[in-house]
RNA sequence: GGCGCGGUAGCCAAGUGGUAAGGCAGAGGCCUGCAAAGCCUUUAUUCGGCGGUUCGAUUCCGCCCCGCGCCUCCA
């Protein structure tokens, strides 16, 4: 079956391919850069990377652009309120999301893009939506956008937007009140005190907040191109407007397939800073849950179903990922039986089937964990019966890491990422926040692989000469450096806390 | 008010017009120097409630209850 896609522009699932060669051309709308990711944020680019992973699998080619927003109205003002250039209060922004991503294995898109790289680009858009007489500028020097020149507007968020024309209410905000209708919304905003602005061909000022998607996305993938994804609630009004902007300007379709991705939920209800329960992807981690644990739980539900965000999933996904990686390391490191069981493959290449399967229908990523579940549970059994045989491992650890490519859990970095944060999290004078749990994981990252296998080797040895005590003794001590080491029938194993 | 999504075992959750995947947790057992890991058995006569269609509905239709989202800058 090919991979079908639910396309919020038509509200169906449809097929999707890309339209030229074996290229996708995609755009996923980036952050915000004015502050640190949250895990709703996350979820968002956690699911667009399952995504991504899935096309790639898929033997597609990738042409992946996200955009990072490095101006606007809260940049500004924190900016200001800090009293450095808005360029550097966002580089910071920018590089924590770009470590927290790879701390959640997020790949990194083809091309990253920033608003105010490409001010010409947006400036050019302006002037052509102008020339056609679908921008106006108003008194103060902005410009808009005259949505009643567009009689499509409202086609991705289903909206009817006849007779609503100019509101006469108080509704508008005080910088809007030169537009010609309420609906009409901002392309260019002109310079406030104090504010950043451009000098530019159509007037000082800013970027709308829409603007920059429309140009960049059409600088880099073309006018129109595959798909286009984002959080469920940039589809109105930003990706609408988004629509709105670029097929006005060059009469074809802008993307053609719509992705969006569902909130979440944060212990049953919507996550915001009054309720307190607000997480940053830090936060969660200095509180001792692994960015494994977090992946997982974000790919543990359909990305266009709302997901309970809640500290018992937390540990649930963890002990799954713990059951995953101890998989792993028993194929890795039992001593297997000459020979060949067909048994074996087979259950290994249907694993990887149904996997692919769930994922083609609309990346049903809980049908797809349930189909590698499945490959783990009747491996263990057969390995327990002695049905393992030396010639079935690759087999199998090639069914890992298809399933891999897609979930990125099975290579265990936690230790190397909680350390990074906990230092962090001192620099930044957030030491009260670091918990017992993230630090006793965070040391394991200072314990190379080298010294661990010394004092396995001193372990076994003891064990060997059955001096239970020594033997312990030396368990323990790793175990104190988040290390633990177990014993099996087939020999001695360890992997981190 | 307009538009939309969902309510499945203790928790997370898939799914189908023919009688309920998977994960986590729990209980019992096997294995084991200990500790783990793993395996086996077990845990929903039932899928929010009430009606209807049907030989048969959790799956289709209607109504009701509950939760959630969007409706101008929050992923």
């Amino acid at each position: 079956m090919p991979f079908q896609l639910f396309n919020s522009l038509s509200g169906k699932t449809e097929e999707f391919a890309p339209a030229q060669d074996n290229l996708v051309r995609f755009y996923a709308c980036g952050p915000t850069v004015y502050d640190y990711g949250h895990i709703g944020n996350f979820r968002t680019f956690v699911a667009v990377d399952v995504l991504r992973r899935h096309l790639l699998q898929s033997g597609r080619q990738l042409l992946h652009v996200m955009n990072i927003t490095d101006v606007d109205d809260k940049i500004i003002r924190n900016a200001n309120q800090k009293g450095v250039p808005i360029g550097e209060y966002t580089a910071k922004f920018e590089k924590a999301f770009l470590e927290d991503m790879d701390a959640l294995a997020i790949q990194q898109p083809e091309r990253i893009s920033r608003a105010t790289e490409n001010i010409p680009e947006m400036i050019a858009l302006i002037q052509g939506l102008a020339k056609k007489g679908v921008a106006y500028q108003a008194e103060d020097g902005s410009w808009y956008y005259r949505i009643s020149k567009f009689p499509e507007y409202g086609k991705l968020s289903k909206k009817d937007f006849t007779g609503l024309i100019t509101d006469g209410s108080g509704r508008m905000d005080a910088d809007e009140y030169e537009k010609d209708d309420a609906r009409d919304f901002a392309l260019w905003k002109a310079p406030k005190e104090g504010e950043t602005s451009w000098d530019t061909a159509i007037g000082p000022g800013r970027p709308g907040w829409h603007i920059e998607c429309s140009a960049m996305a059409m600088k880099y993938l073309g006018e129109s191109f595959d798909l286009h994804a984002g959080g469920e609630d940039l589809l109105f009004p930003h990706h609408e407007n988004e629509i709105a902007q670029s097929e006005a300007a060059t009469g074809k379709t802008f993307a053609r397939h719509w992705m969006h991705v569902r909130f979440l939920l944060v212990e049953g209800q919507k996550m915001s800073k009054s309720l307190g329960n607000f997480y940053t992807l830090r936060d969660l981690v200095l509180m001792g849950h692994k960015p494994s644990s977090i992946r997982l739980l974000l790919m543990s539900v359909p990305y266009r179903k709302q997901l309970n965000f809640t500290f018992d999933g937390l540990v649930q996904a963890a002990n799954s990922v713990e059951r995953l990686r101890n998989f792993k390391i028993r194929l890795e490191t039992s001593q297997w039986a000459e020979g060949n069981n067909p048994e074996a493959a087979a259950v290994a290449k249907n694993a990887v089937t149904e996997m692919r399967a769930a994922l083609d229908d609309d990346l049903n990523t809980a049908q797809a964990l349930a189909a590698i579940f499945d490959l783990v549970r009747d491996v263990n059994a057969m390995a327990d019966q002695g049905k393992v045989t030396k010639g079935d491992i690759p087999a199998l650890l090639e069914a890992l890491t298809k399933f891999d490519e897609i979930f990125g859990v099975l290579q265990d970095h936690d230790a190397t990422h909680i350390k990074a944060t906990v230092e962090w999290a001192r620099r930044e004078n957030r030491e009260e926040k670091i918990s017992a749990a993230a630090l006793e994981m965070a040391q394991s990252a200072s314990f190379s692989d080298a010294d661990v296998e010394a004092l396995v080797a001193k372990h076994s040895e003891a064990r060997k000469a059955r001096d239970f005590k020594t033997s312990d003794a030396v368990r323990d001590e790793l175990l104190a450096q988040g290390i633990i080491l177990e014993n099996t029938k087939d020999g001695v194993r360890w992997k981190r806390k």
